[in-house]
DNA sequence: GACCAGGCACATC
DNA sequence: GATGTGCATGGT
């Protein structure tokens, strides 16, 4: 009988023997990948591009730039990114917070420790769990493991997981079983979204997953947290 | 034209 | 505490 560590594992290694490297986060600097990470909100990155790609164009992807910019210029250029006013505010929400309290520079997060730094993002409002974490993970290099709606589906999907787990609950299958290792926690997740992206699509179902061959990972129905 | 996309806050029961 | 709804552009 396979741990659950060793069925993680293995869908690691067949994910990543399949689809190589993601080279994640798309992103320059810690800034853009934050930006980014606020303007994916449940919209393709495709069109997150178009949004950072105007932001840049206009010389604009600096925290205290952005932060001076009249908010309706800047919904109107993050505007292709979709639910541009939402998002427009979001984006500001978190530069008040990271101007006034960090000066706009990120650089200053290094010695706060993560679950601090998670707790001051979590009170940002518009940046929720999966975007407090992709800003640690992937603009900070913290260890902290990041799910989203493909990793449910794609783990739900092959009998992985047996029903639908909370955010909380799916993060913590990982983190419980796996050492905080910042490469891996990032080649993970970026794979599980290809493996979403290309095989396990809402519909039709799913067909040439790597993950077909595998089983049910036992126990983890009851995943505290 | 329908469906989908790297969520989140808020209203309502 | 659970469930429903608004937000919006752009590709398939």
């Amino acid at each position: 009988m396979k741990t659950t560590r060793e069925r993680l594992l293995e869908i690691y290694r067949l994910l990543l023997n399949s689809l190589g490297p993601q080279h994640w986060w798309p992103g320059e600097t810690p800034f853009e990948i934050a930006v980014g990470a606020i303007l994916t909100q449940n919209t393709s990155w495709s069109n997150v591009e178009k949004a950072i790609a105007n932001l840049k164009a206009a010389g604009l992807l600096d925290a205290s730039k952005l932060h001076a910019l009249d908010p309706e210029e800047l919904a109107t250029l993050v505007r292709p990114a979709g639910y541009f006013r939402v998002k427009a505010k979001r984006l500001g929400n978190f530069l008040t917070w990271l101007c006034d309290r960090y000066d706009g520079d990120m650089q200053s997060f290094e010695g706060i420790p993560t679950g601090r730094l998670r707790e001051e993002l979590l009170a940002v409002s518009g940046i929720g769990p999966e975007t407090a974490d992709s800003i640690l993970l992937y603009a900070l290099n913290r260890p902290v493991f990041v799910v989203d709606t493909y990793t449910a589906r794609v783990m739900a999907r092959h009998g992985l997981i047996g029903e639908e787990l909370d955010y909380p609950q799916l993060q913590d299958l990982f983190t419980s079983n796996l050492e905080p290792d910042v490469a891996l926690f990032n080649e993970f997740h970026a794979l599980l979204v290809m493996a979403g992206k290309n095989y396990c699509k809402p519909r039709p179902h799913c067909s040439g997953c790597p993950l077909e061959s595998l089983g049910v990972i036992p126990g983890v129905r009851n995943s505290t947290r």
